[in-house]
DNA sequence: TTTT
DNA sequence: TTTT
């Protein structure tokens, strides 16, 4: 009845964007986010939270988010679940991201830049802040509650396999 | 850098109570979310969320909840991950809760409560809410950020095979 | 750049439902939320925070909502100002909600329904949980970021008068 | 029952840092947030929300925040109220911050670093960023629910008019 | 002015 | 009284 997550952490690599057969842009990234305390052997640890954007959410984060960057989600977590190649079921938990906040310019902190051969094919996301400089740039996006992208697992409809995402248009809740 | 989750849901089964090695209380359920949308089908649809807790909270959740119950679940997300039998890294995402909410008294909705065979040990969980009524009680743990139970896949170290969970001392980080 | 509310609580009065000359509905009720500790003197305090709901959310709240009744609301915090009669700057601190549950249906908890003298202008607020029974009900409204109702203070352009609220239709950001 | 609040924004002016009677630390400071969407004039508004940290947190936060930084807090809002010179009574929202999370360092963004006149008497708050660098620092307090600091008002007993805060040892939760 |  |  209510779900909500908020979280802040650093991309661990570019963001992927993809599109459903029906053309609905998908962004996915994961976000390394740092324990708020060391474990038993005094390491500190991050929890790498996949996350998932949707149409124009999407089409910005694939334009504006690098690895590395500091990054603020809102969204809520959602659970779905498949049949891999051996009929096991495979649990798969992500943020489906409704609020995302660019902590960070490209100016700033974060790796730098490498525009070069990312794995979206958004196309025309040159350019990073067009006002640039040192304004926080933040983008929200529709309450589009929504199936979602993901790659870990054989079997996965999500799964990137370099063709486009096979769900059928209506499973897609928009 | 933060990492915050608040849900409201119903437990989709009673919570089970387990120790560690070295006697700490763990408290695993489900909780059962709506999602805020149907699905291509015009189904409603739910996220089903694995919530953990610890020490105070677990003894207390153990006591106080029962499935079928609406709660709220305050916490962060963890994603911890191992290795299966087959050699294949498997991935957890639970819910570390800091703070549970009982929206239900015993008297009120959820299923009736079945003192019986239930799966935790913890013994003595009688009495329900003590002033019982109206009250809805309200308990909150510690900080404690923790590895966690969880016992879907087969050599998950917290995998409930009846005997107590199997993790080094000092791999808890409290 | 982010600002997210969720609060848990208890509606002191019934809710108010009002319109601004352009028929917009605005509902407004407290919400009183238990401290999570007590006070210096061993008193279990609270917090009565203001909440504000925008158009069809307002509607469902007017109807719905009842003093006494545990509530959840999402939403931000937003802080208006204005002057005062004797030319004061007097600051009010609401929280302008996009999503509220019923934590309780009519049925359970909460004081009985009394429909007679309320201050809200809806009408037609009968009925209840159609399903009724043990089904908590959800409502949530659309992203509308608004200006708001409160009627504390002398001056204050939503103070309740009995007329209808006096701004001017273009301070609406909708 | 439950209260929990998550703002990102700026601070409009420097934190300032002091303590009660007892010797307990509190800085309170202002953040700016952004509203997401514009004004019927077209203007792009924000939310002025007073925060209030103490303790431990209150110590880092005056040593290491500094106007203009952009910051994230986590807290639960409280509501207090006295009476004023002319016995009216009078509001005070804030946010008690439990978690604060410092997104730019001194090398970055933020108004430059003026150690100066500071209002506040923390001392010893030279530094900055140990490490400095890009590693955006983050501290979190302890649970401490607790009263607060606020200087807007006459007669408010938080008034900040030189002289340590004027209120009773045990109407300190702590 | 406050809820249970 | 407000930040970028």
């Amino acid at each position: 009845m209510l779900n909500r997550v908020i979280l802040i952490g650093r991309l661990t690599r570019d963001p992927e964007l993809r599109y459903t057969p029906a053309g609905v842009a998908v962004t996915q990234f994961t976000l390394a986010v740092d324990r708020p305390f060391t474990s038993g052997q005094g390491e500190r640890e991050a929890d790498f939270i996949p996350v998932v954007t949707w149409r124009q959410l999407a089409e910005t984060c694939a334009n504006y988010l690098r690895k590395g960057r500091l990054t603020a989600v809102e969204g809520r977590i959602q659970v779905r679940n498949y049949e891999n190649n051996e009929g096991k079921r495979v649990y798969v938990t992500e943020v489906i991201a409704d609020n995302v906040r660019f902590l960070e310019s490209s100016r700033e902190g974060g790796a730098p830049r490498e525009e070069s051969g990312g794995g979206y094919s958004g196309g025309g996301n040159t350019g990073g802040q067009s006002g640039g400089g040192n304004s926080n740039s933040s983008y929200s996006g529709g309450n589009s509650g929504n199936r979602s992208n993901q790659s870990r697992n054989d079997n996965d409809p999500f799964k990137d396999d370099g063709r486009p995402i096979d769900i059928s248009e209506d499973d897609l809740p928009f």
